[in-house]
Order: C-alpha cells, then sequence, then structure tokens
DNA sequence: CCATAAATGGACTGGTTAGTCCATTTATGC
DNA sequence: GCATAAATGGACTAACCAGTCCATTTATGG
C-alpha cells in the first residue's frame, strides 16, 4: 500500500504532506479531507502526492501513523518520570490545560481517528490500535514504578488499572470535546485516579460469574 | 435550518428518509455519506429528499437527533429498574453482549458522531450533548435509587459517579472498536462499577437489604 | 368531484473529486 | 560535466457530488 521512503529531500517533502494532510484531516475528517485542500496546505503539487502515495487510503494510514507517532511522543515523555501518586495529579492537570488551550476542541487525535477508520480500513485500524496499546503500555510501567515506590497497594491490578485509566482518558476527552468544558476530563481522570490510590480489588468472581449467568440479548 | 412536520405520509417519507440516513451516516461517515446512497437506501427519489430537508446538513442533524433518541429508547429502559449492583453487572453484560453481536463494530452510535460534528457544526454538537446529557440523568437517577435501597454510601457523589461511568462505557466501546475485542468493554465497565462498589456495604449486606425493599414506580 | 396543496420522480447542472499523464527541473554518482 | 534517476508542476479527465427545477401523481376537504 505504502511508498518506499525517497532520497533525501523526498523524504523532507514526504513529511511535508504527511503533515498537511494530518493537520487538514484532524479538522475537516477522514472523507472531508480533499486532496487539494492537502497539497495547498502542504504548498505541494498533486504530481508530488502522487509520487509518494499510491492513493488517498495510502495518505491516510501514513496521517494514522503520524497521529500515533506525534500524541505518543509527548506522551510517552509526560510518563518517563513517574513516581509518586501527584506525578498523575499533574499529567492530569496538563492535559486539562492543553484542552483548555485548545477550546476543548479535536479531542483525542487518535480517537477521533478511529470512528472513521476502524471499521472500513483494516490497516489504519491495526495502525491505531498499536498506538492505543503503546500508550496504555506506558501507563502500565508508570503504576509498576508508583508500586515499587509503595505509593500503590500490592493487590492493585496494574494491567487492568491502565486499561480503565486509559479508557477515562478517551471517554474523558470525547464528553470534553463534545460540550466544550475541558473539566469534564479533569472529574472524570480524578475519579479514576482516586480509585486507584485508595484500591480497589481487582475484578471479583461474583462479578463475572453472575454476570455470565445473566447475559442474555 | 429543520423543516416543519409533513401531513401523514409525508412523515413516514420523512422518517424513511432519516433512518436510512442514519444508517448510511453510521457505516461511511458523516462525509462519506452520500445524498445519493441515502436516497437509494430509503428507496426515495431526491426530490423528496429536498421537499424534507434544506440542506445536506439539515439532514445531518436529523440524523444526530434520530441517533440520539434511538440509543436512549434503548438505554432509558435499561435504566428503568435498577435497584442493585447485580443490576448494573447486567446492564454491563448486556452492552457486551451487544458489542459481540455487532463484531465490536460501530462503537457508541452517539459517540462515534462527536468528533466528525462537535467542532464544525453546532446544532449538531448541542444535540449530542443534550443526548449525552439524558443518558448521564439516567444513569444518576439509577445511583439515587442504589443509594436509596442502600447499595450505596451516603459519602459517594452519585454526580460524579454518573458521569464517569458514562466516560468509562465512551472509552470502553471506543478500545473495544479499535481493539476488536469486546471483552475491553467489559474490563473497563466492571472496573467502574467496583469504583462505586468499594464504597458500598459489603456484599452479603447488600443482598439482604436491597432484596425486596422498594420497587420503583 | 373539483380545487388546492402536498408528495413524488428524475433529469439536469455547475462545481469538485481522486487519480492520470507527461514535460520539465533538480539532484546524484561517476 | 554527463548520464541516470528522482523530484516537481500542473493540465487534464471521468466520475461524482450537492443542490435545482419542474412536470406529474396522489391525497384532502368542502
Amino acid at each position: 500500500m505504502n511508498e518506499e521512503p525517497a532520497t533525501e529531500k523526498g523524504r523532507a517533502t514526504r513529511q511535508k504532506i504527511v503533515d498537511a494532510a494530518t493537520s487538514v484531516v484532524q479538522s475537516r475528517g477522514v472523507e472531508g479531507a480533499t486532496l487539494g485542500e492537502i497539497c495547498r496546505t502542504a504548498s505541494v503539487s498533486k504530481g508530488q502526492l502522487y509520487h509518494y502515495f499510491v492513493s488517498k487510503q495510502s495518505l491516510i494510514q501514513a496521517v494514522a501513523q503520524n497521529t500515533v507517532d506525534k500524541v505518543l511522543f509527548y506522551q510517552e515523555s509526560l510518563f518517563a518520570t513517574k513516581e509518586t501518586f501527584s506525578d498523575f495529579e499533574i499529567w492530569v492537570e496538563t492535559l486539562v490545560n492543553l484542552q483548555v488551550d485548545l477550546d476543548a476542541r479535536g479531542g483525542c487525535p487518535i480517537g477521533s481517528l478511529v470512528p472513521q477508520l476502524a471499521d472500513n480500513d483494516e490497516g489504519a485500524r491495526r495502525v491505531l490500535a498499536d498506538g492505543f496499546l503503546r500508550w496504555e503500555m506506558a501507563i502500565r510501567e508508570s503504576l509498576r514504578q508508583l508500586k515499587k515506590n509503595g505509593a500503590l497497594r500490592r493487590d492493585v491490578d496494574v494491567d487492568e488499572g491502565a486499561l480503565q485509566l486509559l479508557a477515562s482518558l478517551q471517554g474523558g476527552l470525547l464528553l470534553s470535546q463534545v460540550r466544550k468544558d475541558p473539566t469534564q476530563l479533569r472529574v472524570i481522570l480524578d475519579g479514576a485516579l482516586l480509585r486507584l490510590r485508595d484500591h480497589a480489588p481487582s475484578r471479583t468472581e461474583e462479578a463475572t460469574q453472575s454476570a455470565r449467568l445473566h447475559s442474555t440479548a
């Protein structure tokens, strides 16, 4: 699907196209983003675009990868040094402030692509899923560090906690966006964090058991 | 923006168009949905579509409203009788099973529209935000009922709990969709529920207390 | 029944889209 | 400085898009 890298200036041009496309896709959506606007944004000709990408779809997949890389470069840096609980509170506040700056627009750059791509473009879906996996792993690692430092009780399930934190973040960004209110994200993430601090037992047997029993259409 | 209701058959035709549009938008996205495909799906002519809607945008807003109405009709029915914690576990399992049936495709019909509409269509944004508000209120009411029945401790903040539960649901649906794995939703929602349950009386107490206190109207 | 209005069907249009083609320019290796 | 390949620009096309227009059909009320 994708094209092999170019020489030297070529790689720069290619990246310029992907960056422009990422920006246009973010604001207009996947289907709403036209190659014309992308070329205009990148100050590049149509011929150049098709020199580096065989189709719009392959460009979109590159956009998905680019989005994942940018978000995770930032997030992984935020999670680099998390040793106390207040580090996580700082993380929350950083994300809330970012949403305030953005006027609660855009939501999560990765999450926003999911409804548009996951069901119709298997390649893009894998890229996005991989991004979330990296994200989840970064959170896990931080929680493990917290546990090691005694800031989390032993019986906290770090794997489940990381997944639930990531889900709260995604849901929180969605609700903040639709309500134009970044403070929603704070309430949601603070709640998720509190559960980790005060500790909750991981899924109990009876919870899953009774749920399975009642599983009807 | 929208058109006045029609006579009799007219209202049926209008609804047929909205239903078809809702379906097409769900699978192709807002920008990817063409009026041609919508007309074909609804077995309706172009003239009819523009007889009931002044523009594609107004049709999309009707689609947003239709989506909200359908999801909330279902969700509000699910929340009608929630008096014990196991009722919430049943709710989780119902949603998980639904995702299994859908092959983890589609995500939340409302949530999927947010990234596509919230930042570019203020009217649609309000419709979606209102839908989430109704959803949140239904959850709140159920949690209040739980509290009344003694299944939740007094110091649990029902308002925050409802918001956090809704956020976990949205994030859970997103992650289930992108991972093609409905069980993600279960882990995430079970965790969110336990967050509430931590503050609840012990299981035995809850079981006996909430057994048959007062049935809701 | 007849007059009026609503409902319907579908051809049509002007603009836009993804994608093609090819001539020209620029870099690179030798 | 020359040959080869990569990079670039932009005109072009066939398909498709949202939206228009209008003739025809169907319902309704008095």
